[in-house]
DNA sequence: CGCAATATTGACCATCATCAATTGGCGTGG
DNA sequence: CCACGCCAATTGATGATGGTCAATATTGCG
């Protein structure tokens, strides 16, 4: 049972307590059978563990697991020939990040952690061996992608549509919903892995540009940054300037 | 067999050419059986037609069918409270701009025709029926969900990270691409269904400024653009303008 | 032929990028 | 425990890209 357990510092194959997290995650976007949570918990993992700016996966790869998000936090990203980057995702423990790999072979991103990250990786095989026990499982993982691809569309209208300040607004709005909904969020203050950089690159703005705006809110009194944690102080008219309506984060519970 | 053939002049039940559209826009992304090719050209459609600006599915609604472009060309796009739209997609014929429906109950944004166009409408119970038959074409709808959401990310970092002339450039590429898949540009000429309006909003950039890009663009010789027509006329040094790589497209078949 | 939608052009200016310098937090080696 | 060094955050100065407003010119079409 045990016996490969400690054999090597970042990677092991027993039931993490994080994997917890890939149930939590697909209850919190469908129903599922007792059975098929179990299910879930049976799967084989293999665990790594990854530093701040590590790529987790790369453009250009061919996956034949994919990778659970365990702990900690992670980016999906693109770079453009001379280093400008677009981050056009967050993800948070119980996200499978390249879900897609399932049906599109060659990663077209990349995915990097943003703090100290562990993830787990599953095997493209025992994934299509449980989603055709469990077709319940199969529409869930669909289910899932098409949620992201709903992400990136609320992200294409703020990059193409609102300014600074609503386009940062908004993403800190949407943090505090996905933060809150894994229970990272407590008095409406989450840490932050993000640096101001990031941010930045996942919103098409300047480093720079985004201090200023951020400067604008916390002297507006509607949140707080320090040391990599938020609080939002005026929840209501931080959603105002950001337009933000909840409604495309298809948060059922 | 044809006694509702005719009865209304924009809607219809039987097997119109273009059901093979969607047969063909799948096979283009997965391997069909000859059974699964039939399931699909039996299901009921019914056929609607749209005039330039209408919408076919609109923010909001609970759809209780998908719709699939039979002719003509169609956009989806998201507007902000005080009317600025953002355009995240193009569709051609066979492509089915809402299947996301079958799984997310609220369509997060709209879809509209770019130009007088056709779709027929399936109902959801038709392919939940279809798809609990034939695995092959649930996997085969997930895949295409998939690839749109590839798009969706490729048009982000556009938007996010590359200046008015390599947008321009660039969907100006992709465009010519994708129309000579479907032999719609003989000669590197082809009609170009939205206005410069429409892609301003699919750019994250004012008329006035698409305008004026692509006055630049005709004074260099780099393309031609009267009348709804584009030719390319240095393919090469449009690519350069606009970092185009057409790999992103090719993970399309 | 005439309306209505698009495209084009000019004038002006706001937002946001760039460049550069400074500050502050924090981990590490001495 | 402190100094050094690094990275992130902050601030200032300057200017370019691209937006807005408004006037014309074209083009499609009935």
């Amino acid at each position: 049972m045990q016996q490969h357990a400690t054999h090597h510092a970042t990677s092991y194959t027993e039931h993490p307590p994080e994997r917890l997290h890939l149930v939590h995650k697909l209850r919190s976007i469908t129903d599922l059978t007792a059975e098929e949570r179990q299910a879930l918990m049976d799967l084989p993992m293999t665990v790594r563990s990854y530093a701040r700016g590590q790529d987790i996966v790369r453009e250009g790869d061919i996956p034949s697991e994919c990778c659970l998000i365990l702990d900690g936090f992670a980016s999906r990203y693109k770079l453009l020939p001379d280093g400008r980057r677009q981050i056009m995702a967050f993800h948070t423990p119980g996200d499978m990040p390249d879900l897609q790999s399932l049906h599109i072979r060659v990663m077209d991103h990349s995915v990097a952690a943003m703090m100290p990250t562990k993830a787990a990786f599953i095997p493209h095989k025992s994934i299509r061996e449980l989603t055709g026990r469990f077709p319940g499982l199969l529409h869930a993982f669909w289910r899932d992608t098409l949620i992201d691809a709903a992400i990136f569309r609320e992200w294409m209208i703020g990059i193409g549509r609102r300014d600074a300040h609503e386009r940062i607004a908004h993403l800190i709005c949407e943090m505090l919903l996905r933060f809150r909904g894994v229970d990272l969020a407590p008095e409406d203050t989450f840490k932050i892995p993000a640096t101001q950089n990031d941010m930045a690159d996942a919103l098409g703005l300047s480093n720079v540009h985004v201090n200023r705006v951020l400067m604008d809110l916390r002297r507006d009194g509607l949140i707080t940054w320090t040391n990599h944690t938020v609080s939002i102080l005026k929840w209501e008219e931080l959603q105002v300037r950001g337009l933000f309506d909840a409604t495309y984060l298809h948060q059922v519970h």
